[in-house]
DNA sequence: ACATATAAAATCGCTTGCAATTAAATTGCG
DNA sequence: CGCAATTTAATTGCAAGCGATTTTATATGT
C-alpha cells in the first residue's frame, strides 16, 4: 500500500523552481564564504563586479543590470559607502541621477577577485562548456520570464 | 581609443553568478505575480510543495529539501499557521522535533496550484526537455557547490 | 546515576528584496 | 512661459535568509 500522497512524481516546473532556488541558495553560501575574510557580502560583490566593468554608474543603472530597484540598492550602496568600497554623488547634468563610483578601496579588491571567482569555478566541478551552456540557458529562461511576466 | 576599463569580457564564473541570480529574481517573480491572489508568498509555496508531497514532516525535514535552517523556517511556519495553512507541534516521540501538517486550508491550495504552475511553464516559453535539463544541471551544480562549500 | 555530548528548534541582529509611496528634477506640450 | 507628466532616488514597512548563540530534549559514556 501506498501511503504517501499521490505526488510522488511533482510536475516539471516545481523541480525546476527547487533546482533554481536551492543552486542560487548554494551559490550565494560559497560566495559568503570566500568573500568573509574581505568583508564582502555577495550582494556587494556583485555590485562590484558590475563596476568594475564599468564605473561611474547610477543607481538605475546598476539595477537594470543586477534586476534590483532602489528600495534594494539605496541602503546595500549606503553600506558600501559606509564601508569605503564607492561614493556616491548626484550627477551635475541630471541632479535625479545619482552616480557610484569605486573608491581606491574598491578598485583594489578586483585584484583579489580572481582567487574568489577560481575557487567558485573549482567547487562547481564543471568544464568551461558545461557552465556556458548553464549560463546561455539561464539567461534565455530569465528574458522569457522577464517579458511574459 | 577604448576608455572603457579592461573587463569588456567579465570572467565565465562572473556570468554564471549573474544569470542564476537574475533567473532566480525572476522567476520568484513570476511566481509572487501569481501567488498574490492566493495570499501566499513564493517561500510560502516552496514550503507548501513540499508538504503537498509528503506531510507532517519536521522543520529539520523541510529544512533539508529547501536548503533553510531553522532561523529561516521559524519565523516563515509561524507566519503560514498565523495564516493557517498549517499546524505546529512537538513530536509525542520525540520533543525535539515540531512537526509541520496541514490544514484543511493548506491542502486545498495544491487543486489552485495547477494554473500556477501552467502560467509558470507557459512563461518559461521552454520545452519540457530543456526544463528537465535545466533542471538536471542546476541540480549538479548545486551538488558540486555543497560538497565542496 | 550523572556528567557530557549531541540534536532540534528558537532567538537575536543583521543584510537583502520588494510593493507602495514620496520628493525632487526634468521634459514636453499648450 | 507655465504646468502637468515623467523620471530617478529615497523612504517605509514587511518578509526572507543566515551566522551566532541559546534553550530544551535526547543519547552516550563511565
Amino acid at each position: 500500500m501506498n501511503t504517501k500522497s499521490r505526488h510522488d512524481t511533482p510536475r516539471l516546473d516545481a523541480q525546476l523552481c527547487f533546482a533554481l532556488y536551492a543552486a542560487n541558495l548554494a551559490m550565494s553560501k560559497v560566495y559568503r564564504t570566500l568573500l568573509k575574510p574581505l568583508n564582502l557580502t555577495y550582494s556587494q560583490y556583485l555590485v562590484l563586479m558590475v563596476l568594475w566593468q564599468e564605473d561611474h554608474r547610477s543607481v538605475s543603472e546598476i539595477g537594470e543590470r543586477l534586476q534590483l530597484d532602489s528600495a534594494t540598492l539605496t541602503p546595500l550602496l549606503k553600506r558600501m559607502d559606509a564601508a569605503g568600497l564607492v561614493t556616491r554623488a548626484r550627477s551635475r547634468e541630471d541632479e535625479r541621477h545619482v552616480v557610484v563610483s569605486l573608491t581606491e578601496k574598491g578598485r583594489e579588491l578586483e585584484s583579489r577577485a580572481g582567487a574568489v571567482q577560481d575557487a567558485v569555478f573549482c567547487a562547481s566541478q564543471c568544464s568551461v562548456d558545461e557552465l556556458g551552456d548553464l549560463r546561455d540557458q539561464l539567461q534565455r529562461l530569465r528574458n522569457h520570464l522577464a517579458e511574459n511576466a
